[in-house]
DNA sequence: ACCTAAAGTGTACACGTGTTCACATTCATG
DNA sequence: CATGAATGTGAACACGTGTACACTTTAGGT
């Protein structure tokens, strides 16, 4: 919907310097979002305050508030997609796949509290079209996951469709992670126990999948 | 905080016949929280208008709109604790329990779709208070589940702590079913695809308990 | 049949909100 | 260097909001 700008930005026609308004409106978005209960919650008057804007010039950057949250959740799963992509996981042995993909995934999420706050957040209580677009970035990860373990010898007896319920309950696993490293304090090292329990379930999982016979009846 | 009506209301001195405000006033914020957004994107206001009831008698009620949203989470987990309490699933063999859990808890949703709407909305968007008291609530169905699986012979060979570890996993696999539950429409057949679903993941995960060891280091 | 506290009502106020409009500034491109 | 589109600005509007206040009505315990 009228996101027509494949170019970063600041290429379009007149574009003056002083252009960093829009990325000042999402960041204040996100701070506000993170510090304060919700989108919905926190004002168009409150996000262009936050970013040193007159309200007007909200519009220029932006259609909606709705606008604006969509393209945090799509700037989210880009880069998600991109991190996860570019760390080839398909090519290590499964019993280190799953301690460094807790451990990458973990990181990733620290390094981006404020969005993934957002997205957590919006999930459930955002607008039917921010659901969706979570959603369907979600259903992508799981489909994706489950190319990746169609590539190990210990999936070869598993279904396509038991592979995706299989995916579907990892992903969901590392999600519910991810929602309680954004639950404790920044610099509170209890992350490594919470990373711990995800990484133990992930085998328990594992171990499930040996002995799984796809359609037995 | 000041919720000291141990007796079931309209009994506390001059309580008036007319007095099924406060229940209007709940299953008014179920209904906007529903069919619109978010429990902090819905005035007091429009409550109760929603309610039939005059802005200012809500204070008659209710000190404050998080007392509002405070009570109906306590409500949910009430009726929900009791519900899980009633059906003593630790007397029935480990097979059919997976089953038959699955369905009590399913049908215990749909049949509540409104309270657990709003109960998975808030327990990320919602205020500190209300995540905070819906988390303690989870915490401790996670608690009563690991009691429950350690009768079963199944189970000897886990260690405490791994016990908290699998409850914790059955616990939000099961959690995500209520939401996709929630999320489809209410006389849509799909449910059924959605606790095979489950099902299938629970079963996948207790397979894995078979071959757990618990300290192996 | 009273008394009294709970429950219900209507008015009022100060304030934050989304959005409009006309205008000023910036700056890449011709 | 001039042009014009993108960007930034300030005033103004109609409206919904939370809450305080003084008031009336209700109904149970005595």
């Amino acid at each position: 919907m009228s996101r027509d700008e494949k170019v970063p930005y600041s290429r379009a026609r007149g574009a003056p310097r002083r252009g960093e308004a829009r990325e000042a409106l999402m960041h204040a978005a996100l701070e506000l979002v993170s510090s304060e209960a919700n989108f919905s919650a926190i004002s168009l008057r409150r996000i262009a305050r936050q970013a040193g804007v007159v309200p007007t010039a909200f519009y220029r950057h932006f259609e909606d508030l709705d606008a604006l949250g969509l393209t945090l959740i799509e700037d989210t799963f880009r880069s998600l997609r991109q991190i996860l992509g570019d760390a080839s996981l398909a090519s290590m042995p499964l019993k280190g796949l799953v301690r460094y993909s807790v451990e990458l995934f973990a990181h990733y999420v620290r390094d981006n509290r404020l969005l993934f706050q957002f997205v957590v957040k919006e999930r459930f209580a955002g607008t039917v079209a921010m659901r969706e677009a979570i959603h369907n970035e979600i259903v992508l990860l799981t489909h994706a996951l489950a190319s990746d373990l169609a590539r190990f010898d210990e999936f070869s007896h598993i279904s396509q469709d038991d592979l995706r319920v299989i995916s579907d309950l990892v992903v969901n696993t590392v999600i519910t992670l991810s929602e309680r490293i954004l639950d404790v304090d920044p610099d509170n090292a209890e992350d490594d126990a919470l990373m711990l329990r995800a990484e133990k379930q992930l085998r328990l999982i594992f171990m499930g999948v040996g002995r799984w016979e796809s359609q037995p009846g």
